[in-house]
This record gives C-alpha cells, structure tokens and sequence, in this order.
DNA sequence: TATATAAGTAAATTATAGTTGACCAAATAT
DNA sequence: ATATTTGGTCAACTATAATTTACTTATATA
C-alpha cells in the first residue's frame, strides 16, 4: 500500500509501483523493482514481456523478484527492452587520498 | 600490446590491461574488461578468485570474455569480490523536455 | 635455455536454470 | 456480482550452464 500509488489514465485506474531511487546502492532487489517498475509504468503484462523476449513467465517473475540464479544474458534482454541499462562503479577510486603515491585505479 | 602496460612491482612486471572507461555506455564486453581489469590490478589468479568464491576457472574465464551465457549470481559474487558494482540507469528520463505534461519518469 | 606459473580450451558428467501446462488467487473490468 | 485479465506457484521435462580433469598455449622467473 505504501509503495504503490493509482493513477489515472484514460479513465482506467492503473496500479503502477514506485519507481525505486536509481542512486541508491546496487542491489538484485532493487534491480527487480526497477524491472517490475519499468514495465508496469509502460503498460506491459508479463505475457507481453515474455512473448515479445521468448522469455518464460516463471523465468520473468523470478527476475522481478530479485533471485539471482537467472541467466545474465535473459536479465539483459529484459533491461534492454524495457530501457534500462548499467553502468559500471568502481569501489576505491579514491578513499582518502592518502595513498595516492602509487597510481591505483582499481 | 597497445591495451596492456608493463608495471614495476616488488621487481615484478605485471602485465596489466587497461581500466575501461567506466562511462562508457554498458556491454557485457565492458563488464568483461573492467573484471579482467580489476582483478589483475589486485594480482589476483583465476585460480584465486576460483577458490575464494568457489566458482570454476572455465566459468570465470568465460564472464571474462563477456559471454552472458552465465547466472547472474556468479557475476555479481566476482564484481562483489573485486569491488566492483553496478548503477541502474533508465533510458528516457527527460528527452528532450517537450512533453512533460505526463509526469513519466520509466 | 629450461622451469614454473598462469591463462585458456576441450570432453564427459553433474547440477540446475528454463520451459510447458495446468492451476489458483488477486486484481481489474463488464 | 460475474467475468476476464494478470500475477504467481507448482510439478515434470528439457535444455544447458557449471564442474571436474586433463591437456594445451602463453607469459613470466631462474
């Protein structure tokens, strides 16, 4: 009840879940909530993710749960499709420079 | 040879590729690379990280050539191990202002 | 030069993710 | 209230990712 929210649109009463805060850290959860996010707000039933991608509905629902023993390449199609994408973080990067005598990007 | 950099390290040279831009827009080549990347960078084996996270070599080889033919799951223990993660970033998002009437943030 | 260490490949087996089809339960619509 | 759609689960089967072991091919160290 809390994460959700009606909207109206074209006179039809659309339960659309919260889009999550994107800075928040990483986390398979929150990708799932994005995905769920992302679909529900465009409008698509799980049927309609699954026949357009080939993707199983069991398959779908387990990445819109956040499990992650799915495959990356069929999480990628979703993201793709829907509009979403990574990008990559590097931890470190510059803790407290002070040891920055030795170049370490990693 | 043009991608790889020689390093004094201890009297040891390590051949190193090269950091990928982490800006660059997302593919599983890039992920690949920064993997690579950041596990030499820490002089870390396959057999290293093979051991640490009880996943195999051939495994680890392949999520270092890219192929997503793998469980999400493994890439996210290797990122997790190498401090690497990832950011959600949602395509659209304001393209180009002229129809914001609709609040959309998908 | 050898010698070790690491990266990469390949085949056979095991483990498991994915599919199909049916079913049930919430929502949403008529 | 009834019907329809959508989300979610389950079991049996199929497809395939992952492991193991071994064998290469490089890249280093002595």
């Amino acid at each position: 009840m809390s994460d959700t929210l009606g909207k109206k649109t074209l006179g039809r009463v659309v339960k659309r879940t919260e889009m999550p805060e994107l800075s928040k850290p990483f986390s398979p959860v929150q990708l799932a909530k994005a995905i769920t996010s992302k679909r529900t707000g465009m409008k698509l039933t799980l049927m309609d993710v699954s026949q357009a991608l080939a993707i199983s509905k069991p398959t779908l629902i387990k990445i819109e749960k956040g499990d992650v023993t799915v495959q990356l390449h069929n999480v990628l199609k979703v993201m793709e499709y829907l509009g979403l994408s990574f990008s990559l973080v590097s931890d470190d990067m510059a803790h407290t420079n002070e040891e920055v005598s030795d170049e370490q990007w990693y």
